[in-house]
RNA sequence: GCGGACGUGGCGGAAUUGGUAGACGCAAGGGACUUAAAAUCCCUCGAUCUCUGAUCGUACGGGUUCGAUUCCCGUCGUCCGCACCA
C-alpha cells in the first residue's frame, strides 16, 4: 500500500464524527458496570480462581498519581484475566492506623478517626473516576473496629502458640514526645518531629517470634518464581545467615563467678591469628569488670550515649579500654589474650564478644594498630613467600594457606575451620564442650508495641498477681477509646481517666491494660487473607481462605521488599500454625512498579532557589534547547532533574487534572506508555495529549466505519488484501495476550499502536464503500479484535465503540477472543541473507522449504553471487526460519 | 566496605534471550487541507561520506563465535539495597 493512495483515502470522511468526550461517557460507563455487578467476585464461583491484588494505599488525604499507575496495572490484569474467564477477585482497602492520623490531630485539632474517614471518603470517589474494575463489597479500613476485633483475635491465636514473646529491648526515645521512634525518625541522633536529643531505653515490650522462621523465610525464597530476583535478594540479605562457631574462652582468673567468655565466629580457622577479646558495653562481663574500676565505667557510659544513627556509626572512631580481663587461648595453656570492651561489637548479634584477629579482618586490623596489639598473618594468597609477606595496615580476607598456626599449616582456610571445631568441639569447659557450631542470623525478632493512640490494642491485661493475662477472646474487641486528648505529647492512652483500668480477667482483682498498640504493619501482615471473606467473625474463613489464596498477582512498590513482604510471608506462616489458612507463601507472583517522576523547576537559583508547580510554568523551545519561564514573573526557572514526585518540590501532578481534561482512559493509557512498568516513567503533558489523540482516532476510526460494518457478520480471510487484515489483528491478539501475562505492558500498547496503525487505510476503504464482502468482513472482525484489545487499558472507550458497533452486551462481561493459529504463521517468510555475518539482502521463500532449498536459492540470489565471486562458498549457514549466513 | 542492577537515536524505549539494531510512542523538520488557526492526513528523522550506494554505529578496550545490544575478561559511569553482623 503505497503513501499516495493513503493520502487519497482519507481525505475526506463521508460522516463526520463528533469527538469522543470523556466526561459524558466515562461516568456512564461505570454505572452500567456496577448496575451488572460486574467487578463482584463470587466465593462459589465454580471457574478457575485469580487474585489479583495492588498494596493497599494509606489514607493520607488524596490519591497520588503513583497510586494510579500502580492500581492501574492490577486493573489490566485483572480486566485480562476476567475475559479470559477466570474467577478474579480484585479487592481494595486502606491501611488506615498510623502516626499522621495523630499528628493532624495535634496540628488541627481534629480527631484521628475523623480524619482518617474523611480522607477515606475523599480518596475512594478519586478511586471511582478510575473506572477500576474493582470489587468494593469487600473494602474494609484496617483501623474498622470489625477488622482490629480479627487482629486481636490473631493475637491472641499466636499468643497461645508460643509465637509471640515479651522481653526487654533497647530503643530510642523521645524525651520531649515521650515515644519510642524508629531508627528512620531518628535524624542526626535527634527526634524527627520535636527535634530533642535521643537517648537509648530499655523497655519491654512485644515481640513476634520472626527469627524463629528465619531458614524457613530464606529457604523458601528459592520456591518463589514469580517474584524479583531482586527482591528475593534484599530479603536473603536481610535475613543474614552465617555459619560459624561458638567457642567458650577460659578466663585465666574468674571475674565475679565468671569462668568462661563465649565467642561467635564465622572464621574460628583464624584462631592462631588472634590478639585480642572485644566485648560489647552491655556484656555482662563489662558491667562486672567496672564493679572496680571507674574508668571503665566511664569509658562504657560514653559509648552508650554515643549515637546509634547510621551517620555517627559511619564516622565513629573505633575505640577500646582494656579491662584487664584476660582469657586463654584454646589451644596454648600459656597463651593469654586481653579483653577490651569495644565500641564496635554490638550486644545483638551473636554472643556480644569477638575475637579480634587483626590480620583477616580490617576492623580487627585498625583496632590492633592503635593500641599496639600483635599482628600475626594466619592465611596467605597461594605462591605468596611466608618470609616476605607481611600484614601492614590492610587485612588479607581472601582464601590462601594457613601459616603461623602451628598444626593448621598449610591447610586451606575451610579445611582449618573444620578442624579447629573438631578439636575443640572435644575439648570440655565446665560441663560443655569448648566450641559449637552455630548458624547466626541477623534477622531480629519484630518489635510490635507502639506508645500510641492510633493503632490497634493489644488484648493483654497487667496484673499484680497473675502477671501477664490475654484478654478472653469473648471480650474482645479491646476498643480504642473515642475521648481522647492530643493537647500533650506521649500516649493518649496512657492517661486516659478510665480506659486502662479493668478487673483482672483470672482473679477479679484491680489490673491494667496494656496501652501499646501495635505496629501498622502488623495490620498489612494480612488484610490479602481478610479479603477472602470479609465478613466473617474468625479472621479468616478458612475455606475460602485455601481457595482464594496465594494471590496470583501482587503489585506494589519495591520501597516494601523488605519489610512489609517479609511480615506477611512470616504472618502466613504463624496464621497457618494457628489453622487460619493452609499455605506458607501468600503471594504467588510479585511485580515492583516504578515511580512516576516529573523534571522540577526553580527561580532564583538551582540549589537555594523557590520551586514551582509545572502548572505555574511556560515551557518553551528553542534552537533545541529546552527554557521554563514563571508565568506569574516571567522569570526564567532552572529545569532540574527527574524526581520521585513530592510536595516540597512541588512536582507534583494530581490525577484530576488529567481525568478533568482528558478523561481516567487517557491517564490509564499514558502511564502505561512507553516506559516498562517496573521503571521510572516520566509525567509530561505532550505524552499525556498523546495518549489522549490515540483515543480520539480510535473513536474516529471506529466509528467513521461502523455504519458501513453494521450487520456484516465477521469474518477472517486468508488471502488479498482481507488476509492481510486477518493476519494483523490475529498476529496482534496473540502478542497483546502474552504481552499482558508477562505485564509487559508497554509492549502491548505498542502492539495495539500496530494495529491501529494496519487497519487505517482497510477501515477507510470499508467507510467509504470500497470494500469488498471478504475485506468488510475482515474488517469487522478486525475491528472488534481491536476493541477488545484496549479494553483492559482503556476499558470506558472499548465500551463506547462496542455500543457503537452495535453491541448490546459490555465489552468488560465478554470473553477475550481467541487468535487463530494459521493465522499467525505466515506461508512464505523473509529471510535475511548475511554474508561474512553483515547483511546484503533479504530472501522471500516457502516457510517449509527444507535446507536443501534455502541454500540453492541463497546461492542464486545476485548480490550472494557477487560476494563469491564465482568461488564456492566456504560454509553456509541456515538458522530455519531465522536467517541464512554465507561465509566466503 | 559488602551485595546487586543497569549503560541502545534529540527523548521514553523495542529486539522472540546468540540471528535483519532502533518496533511503537514523544519531540523536531518539511508538505497537504484552511482566509487563518486548531484538528486531521502525508513524508523525513542514528552518524559520516565521493549520497540510486557504501562505511561506521548498542558507554569504552579486548576475547569467544559463521554471526555479539545479548556470552566472557578488564576499564569508566549511573542507580539501588545492606552496612561496625564478627
Amino acid at each position: 500500500m503505497s503513501g499516495g493512495s493513503r493520502m487519497l483515502l482519507s481525505e475526506k470522511h463521508p460522516m463526520a464524527t463528533e469527538r469522543y468526550n470523556p466526561r459524558a461517557s466515562e461516568p456512564k460507563w461505570q454505572k452500567a458496570w456496577d448496575a451488572r455487578k460486574l467487578f463482584e467476585a463470587d466465593n462459589d464461583d465454580p471457574r478457575p480462581k485469580y487474585y489479583v491484588l495492588e498494596m493497599f494505599p494509606y489514607p493520607s488525604g488524596r490519591i497520588h498519581i503513583g497510586h494510579t499507575r500502580n492500581y492501574t496495572m492490577g486493573d489490566v490484569v485483572a480486566r485480562y484475566k476476567r475475559a479470559k474467564g477466570f474467577n478474579v477477585l480484585h479487592p481494595m482497602g486502606w491501611d488506615a492506623f498510623g502516626m499522621p492520623a495523630e499528628n493532624a490531630a495535634m496540628q488541627n485539632k481534629v480527631h484521628p478517626k475523623d480524619w482518617t474517614y474523611q480522607n477515606i471518603a475523599a480518596m475512594r470517589e478519586q478511586l471511582k473516576v478510575m473506572g477500576l474494575s474493582l470489587d468494593w463489597t469487600r473494602e474494609f479500613a484496617t483501623c474498622d473496629v470489625d477488622y482490629y476485633h480479627r487482629q486481636q483475635m490473631l493475637f491472641l491465636d499466636f499468643v497461645e502458640k508460643g509465637l509471640v514473646t515479651r522481653k526487654s529491648s533497647k530503643v530510642n526515645w523521645d524525651p520531649e514526645d515521650m515515644t519510642v521512634l524508629a531508627n528512620e525518625q531518628v535524624i542526626d541522633g535527634r527526634g524527627w518531629r520535636s527535634g530533642a536529643l535521643v537517648e537509648q531505653r530499655e523497655l519491654t515490650q512485644w515481640f513476634f517470634k520472626i527469627s524463629d522462621y528465619a531458614q524457613d523465610l530464606l529457604d523458601s525464597l528459592d520456591q518463589l518464581d514469580d517474584w524479583p530476583e531482586k527482591v528475593k535478594l534484599m530479603q536473603a540479605n536481610w535475613i543474614g545467615r552465617s555459619e560459624g562457631l561458638l567457642i567458650r574462652w577460659p578466663l585465666a582468673k574468674p571475674v565475679a563467678g565468671e569462668h568462661e567468655l563465649e565467642v561467635y565466629t564465622t572464621r574460628p580457622d583464624t584462631i592462631f591469628g588472634a590478639s585480642f577479646m572485644a566485648i560489647a558495653a552491655d556484656h555482662p562481663l563489662a558491667k562486672k569488670a567496672t564493679e572496680d574500676n571507674p574508668a571503665l565505667a566511664k569509658f562504657i557510659d560514653e559509648v552508650r550515649h554515643m549515637g546509634t544513627s547510621v551517620a555517627a556509626l559511619e564516622t565513629a572512631e573505633k575505640k577500646g579500654f582494656d579491662t584487664g580481663i584476660r582469657v586463654v587461648h584454646p589451644f596454648d595453656e600459656k597463651w593469654t589474650l586481653p579483653v577490651y570492651v569495644a565500641n564496635f561489637v554490638l550486644m545483638d548479634y551473636g554472643t556480644g564478644a569477638i575475637f579480634g584477629c587483626p590480620s583477616g579482618d580490617q576492623r580487627d586490623l585498625d583496632f590492633a594498630n592503635k593500641y599496639g596489639l600483635p599482628v600475626i598473618p594466619v592465611v596467605m594468597p597461594e605462591g605468596e613467600n611466608q618470609g616476605s609477606f607481611q600484614i601492614i595496615d590492610e587485612a588479607y580476607v581472601g582464601d590462601g594457606v594457613m601459616i603461623n598456626s602451628r598444626f593448621l599449616d598449610g591447610m586451606k582456610p575451610d579445611q582449618a575451620f573444620d578442624e579447629v571445631a573438631k578439636l575443640l568441639e572435644q575439648k570440655t569447659i565446665g560441663n560443655r564442650p569448648m566450641a559449637e557450631r552455630k548458624v547466626n542470623f541477623r534477622l531480629r525478632d519484630w518489635g510490635i508495641s507502639r506508645q500510641r493512640y492510633w493503632g490497634c490494642p493489644i488484648p493483654m491485661i497487667h496484673c499484680e498477681d497473675c502477671g501477664v493475662v490475654p484478654v478472653p477472646k469473648a471480650d474482645l474487641p479491646v476498643r480504642l477509646p473515642d475521648d481522647i486528648e492530643f493537647d500533650r505529647p506521649g500516649n493518649p492512652l496512657d492517661r486516659h481517666p478510665t480506659w486502662r483500668h479493668v478487673k483482672c480477667p483470672r482473679c477479679g482483682k484491680d489490673a491494667r491494660r496494656e496501652t501499646d498498640t501495635m505496629d501498622t504493619f502488623v495490620d498489612s501482615s494480612w488484610y490479602f487473607a481478610r479479603f477472602t471473606a470479609p465478613w466473617a467473625n474468625d479472621p479468616t474463613d478458612p475455606k475460602a481462605a485455601t481457595e482464594w489464596l496465594p494471590v496470583d498477582q501482587y503489585i506494589g512498590g519495591i520501597e516494601h521488599a523488605i519489610l512489609h513482604l517479609l511480615y506477611s510471608r512470616f504472618f502466613t506462616r504463624a496464621m497457618r500454625e494457628t489453622g487460619h489458612v493452609d499455605l506458607a507463601e501468600p503471594f504467588r507472583g510479585l511485580f515492583t512498579q516504578g515511580m512516576v517522576v516529573h523534571e522540577t523547576y526553580r527561580v532564583g537559583g538551582a540549589s537555594n532557589g523557590r520551586w514551582l508547580a509545572p502548572s505555574e510554568v511556560r515551557l518553551e523551545d528553542a534552537d533545541g534547547k529546552r527554557r521554563a519561564f514563571e508565568i506569574a514573573t516571567g522569570e526564567e526557572a532552572v529545569i532540574g532533574p527527574l524526581e520521585k514526585m513530592s510536595k516540597s518540590k512541588k512536582n507534583t501532578v494530581s490525577p484530576e487534572e488529567i481525568t478533568d481534561g482528558y478523561g481516567a482512559d487517557t491517564a490509564r493509557w499514558f502511564m502505561l506508555s512507553d516506559s516498562p512498568p517496573e521503571r521510572d516513567v516520566e509525567w509530561t503533558d505532550e505524552g499525556a495529549a498523546g495518549a489522549h489523540r490515540f483515543i480520539q482516532r480510535i473513536w474516529r476510526l471506529v466509528s467513521t466505519a461502523a455504519e458501513s460494518l453494521a450487520g456484516v457478520r465477521p469474518e477472517k480471510a486468508k488471502d488479498g488484501e482481507a488476509g492481510t487484515v486477518s493476519k494483523a489483528a490475529h498476529k496482534i491478539l496473540k502478542s497483546v495476550g502474552e504481552d499482558i501475562e508477562k505485564l509487559a505492558f508497554n509492549r502491548a500498547i505498542a502492539r495495539i499502536y500496530e494495529l491501529a496503525n494496519a487497519l487505517t487505510v482497510p477501515l477507510n476503504e470499508a467507510a467509504e464503500g470500497k470494500a469488498g464482502p471478504a475485506l468488510q468482513a475482515a474488517c469487522r472482525e478486525a475491528v472488534e479484535i481491536l476493541v477488545h484489545l484496549i479494553a483492559p487499558v482503556m476499558p470506558h472507550l472499548a465500551e463506547e465503540c462496542w455500543q457503537t458497533l452495535g453491541g448490546t452486551d459490555l465489552v468488560a462481561e465478554r470473553p477475550w477472543p481467541d487468535y487463530d493459529p494459521s493465522l499467525v504463521v505466515d506461508a512464505e517468510i523473509v529471510l535475511p541473507v548475511q554474508v561474512n555475518g553483515k547483511k546484503r539482502g533479504d530472501l522471500t521463500i516457502a516457510r517449509d522449504a527444507d535446507q536443501g532449498a534455502v541454500e540453492k536459492a541463497v546461492l542464486a540470489l545476485d548480490f550472494v553471487q557477487k560476494a563469491l565471486e564465482g568461488k564456492a562458498p566456504r560454509k553456509v549457514i541456515i538458522v530455519p526460519q531465522r536467517i541464512v549466513n554465507v561465509v566466503a
